[in-house]
RNA sequence: GGAGAGGUGUCCGAGUGGUUUAAGGAGCCGGUCUUGAAAACCGGUGACUCCGCAAGGGGCCGUGGGUUCGAAUCCCACCCUCUCCGCCA
């Protein structure tokens, strides 16, 4: 959520930053519902201080002896005056916060303007993708030919948009999600989490999933908790209504979950193999630094989800994502996208964004230095380190033999138990 | 799922309708004493938040409602923690 203060000092410069989602946002509301609650505020405070004043003068007359009956019903008055605006009050802030809700973080300066993805900024290579002298197959047929990726049995047991993974497949799932946790916990300092995969609806509202995307959730029937869509929200809402010492700053976090989305609006994309399901597997990185460190660490996280693909040897790129493009709670966004063969081009595999402070306003996540400063609020980031299911794909797409068999990076070999290769 | 106990400031903990402006203690900060420290003693110390240029005012005792002139205190609903029972990987 932007901050209430921000629009109210600075309006034309938060509409000037939001202009570069290429949307729409009905700003000039704010002016009406602000002066609104503003005014309203003052009236019922005024008349609840005349209340407190009573309050203490009645016990002292009655102590006195005097009649206390006609201040009394003065108060009754008085109070039903104070149910009515408090209530006004409850009503226009309810309203400003619905309003509040619905506008996305202001991009960065750093952003370009852009409608949609055509017009996201490349920021860098890594390697060069594979000449193949034979006719790469896309990683849905490998998957089938070595019996490792049945989504048919998947639509079966589940339904659309889900895979089984069987033998050497569901290994090599397993061990991609332990080499990216191994190495963020040992070479990059990330310390591990393995939270539930289920939250409830005040998460998802912190981390900005609610109330805005409610269909993209899958809701658990009977209760009031939503499947993860990321690991983003359990682990950014651990730190939810907390202050937190500056002297453990930067925290660093890294989690497996198996994510859930509904992928509502997607129909008819990527309807074959790992790139688009229902539930996929992720390793997400999570920080919660000091304001002035966070565009910093954002650089520190992207370079530690591409050093996953550097390890695997898997050639990508990153773009800094435009306006247009850019996530709802995001300030700042690259997307890291990996060499598919079968699409001939980057697919994205990763996201790495700063949400600065607009997760942590919603999820009330602050830090102070010392005991006797103010507390601020903390600039929360995350990204994908990697996609699992992604990854596996372009494992077998990028690392295809001419006979159909797959050539396992080395650093996955131990954790494969030293199956080097996928064979028939 | 059933029964019971509980949730108060950084921590412990008192408080069942009105000098509670949340007692008392611990901790923390400052001081006296001391070569220094400890102990003792003296003084200070809730965080957060909203409105306001400010002065100041409002709110906050798990959360949300209600009763009342007035609620930490009474009533209702919910959440969480602990103990026991049931069920269970």
């Amino acid at each position: 959520m932007l901050d209430v203060k921000d629009l109210r000092n600075n309006f034309e410069g938060v509409k000037v930053a939001l202009a570069k989602r290429m949307k729409d946002y009905n700003l000039e509301k704010f002016h009406e519902l602000d002066q609104a609650r503003r005014t309203l505020i003052q009236q019922v405070e005024d008349l609840k201080s005349k209340q407190n004043a009573a309050s203490k003068e009645i016990p002292k007359l009655k102590k006195e002896g005097k009649d206390t009956t006609a201040l009394m019903a003065e108060m009754k008055a008085l109070s039903d005056e104070i149910k009515v605006l408090d209530e006004k009050v409850s009503q226009v802030d309810e309203e400003l916060t619905k309003f509040m809700y619905t506008l996305p973080n202001t991009p960065n300066e750093k952003v370009p303007a852009g409608a949609d993805d055509t017009e996201n900024e490349e920021i860098r290579k890594w390697g060069t993708p594979r000449a193949f002298d034979f006719e790469p197959k896309p990683h849905w047929d490998l998957g089938k030919e070595l019996n490792i990726l049945d989504p048919e049995t998947a639509a079966k047991i589940t339904g659309a948009r889900f895979t089984v993974y069987r033998g050497l497949g569901a290994r090599l799932e397993r061990a991609i999600i332990n080499f990216m946790l191994d190495t963020h916990v040992e070479k990059h300092g990330y310390t591990e989490i393995l939270p539930p995969f289920m939250v409830n609806r005040k998460s998802m509202t912190g981390t900005g999933q609610l109330p805005k995307f409610e269909e993209d959730a899958f809701k658990v029937a009977n209760t009031d908790y939503f499947l993860v869509p990321t690991a983003e929200v359990p682990v950014t809402n651990m730190y939810a209504d907390m202050i937190l010492d500056g002297a453990q700053l930067p925290i660093k976090h890294c989690a497996y979950t198996a994510c859930f989305r509904a992928e509502a609006g997607s129909a008819g994309r990527d309807t074959r193999g790992l790139i688009r399901q229902h539930q996929f597997n992720k390793v997400e990185l999570v920080k919660f630094t000091k304001p002035e460190d966070s565009y910093a660490e954002l650089e520190s996280l992207t370079n530690d989800a591409e050093e996953i693909l550097k390890l695997l040897g898997l050639p990508y790129r990153v773009v800094r994502l435009c306006g247009g493009d850019l996530g709802f709670s995001s300030a700042m966004t690259y997307d890291i996208e990996v060499w598919m063969p079968s699409y001939n081009r980057y697919v994205e595999i990763s996201s790495c964004s700063d949400f600065e402070g607009f997760q942590a306003r919603r999820a009330n996540i602050k830090y102070k230095n010392t005991v006797k400063d103010k507390a601020q609020l903390v600039h929360t980031l995350n990204g994908s380190g990697l996609a699992v299911g992604r990854t596996c794909a372009a494992i077998l797409e990028n690392f295809q033999q001419a006979d159909g068999s797959i050539k396992i990076p080395e650093v996955l070999v131990p954790y494969m138990r030293g199956v080097d290769t996928i064979t028939k």
